[in-house]
DNA sequence: TTGCACACTTATTAGTAAATAAGTAATTTA
DNA sequence: TAAATTACTTATTTACTAATAAGTGTGCAA
């Protein structure tokens, strides 16, 4: 089963968006390497802003998927996984989807800022859940509730991702563990 | 004593780099609200990205004040005001400076890097000193070492300020809060 | 008073941006 | 097998971008 045109951009407009910025890429950066013309992308993606939408739905499919997958395993398997997620995200200098949408909100049109909040929802409901779980078993401890945990949880690594492209490797690593350290009993 | 054309600039620069990004604002957004022309802009910041070094120096200008200011109050009080500049940076629907930078880092020059480096080092160190007095006095308990814990609190404080964009309001105060929960006996 | 630096404006340029209209070849459907 | 539909290309447009050269008035200094 090979890839599709349209797949193709949406995962070399993903990689663009998270490495330079929404508005740091052009339709010229993604006909180039993929040997067709702009029009093409203007084809499957009448304007930018439809092309962030069908990205943001990407990711929300993938999240599906990886949530799928992860259903009969531990809470803190599920989280450690999550973790391991963003260390490769940060390993191919990417900044997380949610940070990389944040920073440009006021220059995305409200089609796109509706399926970005949505896509959040879904991983912030996924770790609360996750954190309840992992409370209810004995498995973690937290002063904070379920979704509190989450969002500093989610906020921690996402920003990392961010912060480390400025003071280095190393300190990536460190924000992981203390994650983990801080939760687990 | 007026504001000169000069600061001006950079402090619309920086609203505009903040609430937009830096790729989405032009010299264009800076010279019509200030009612000067396009190359007026030029004169003062030959480029773009020469306006962004001078942003980052006024950030780092800043936080030295700041942190001159802050110098005789103990920690959970600086580590409290340092979390409601944050939320200040919130209600004006900016982000933090250090994750707008960020996620736009590959289109920056090593020039405007260095200078963004060296202003989020300034902060980083400064929390990680504050953290260390506090747990020396007792004020403060923490897993951690100090520096790993800085990098938690920076990280959830100014991932907030770009997350809350997309879920609302109401988890800034919660984030806030559990920062200064968690830490304080 | 002359001259020179400062803080601009006027005017322009070269390049790039997103977007669109019209055409085409290949495949699918009726 | 005729007619659509799909997935593009060719060609162009409009608008905006950062950047620069050359000129202007004002005020200060020698």
């Amino acid at each position: 089963m090979s890839i599709s045109t349209r797949e193709k951009i949406i995962q070399l407009g993903d990689d663009l968006l998270r490495k330079q910025g929404f508005n740091a890429f052009s339709y010229a950066d993604i006909s180039k390497p993929l040997h067709i013309k702009n029009a093409a992308v203007h084809y499957h993606f009448p304007s930018k802003q439809d092309l962030a939408v069908a990205i943001a739905l990407w990711h929300k499919d993938n999240f599906d998927r990886f949530s799928q997958k992860m259903a009969n395993k531990k809470p803190k398997d599920r989280l450690k996984t999550f973790l391991n997620f963003y260390h490769s995200i940060h390993l191919s200098e990417k900044v997380d989807i949610i940070g990389a949408f944040a920073t440009d909100w006021h220059s995305l049109e409200p089609k796109v800022q509706t399926e970005v909040q949505e896509f959040t929802e879904l991983v912030i409901n996924w770790l609360s859940e996750l954190i309840q779980e992992g409370l209810d078993v004995g498995q973690f401890r937290t002063t904070q509730n379920a979704r509190t945990t989450a969002l500093r949880i989610l906020s921690s690594i996402f920003a990392s991702t961010q912060l480390v492209r400025i003071t280095g490797d190393h300190d990536f690593t460190r924000v992981k563990n203390s994650i983990l350290e801080e939760l687990i009993n």
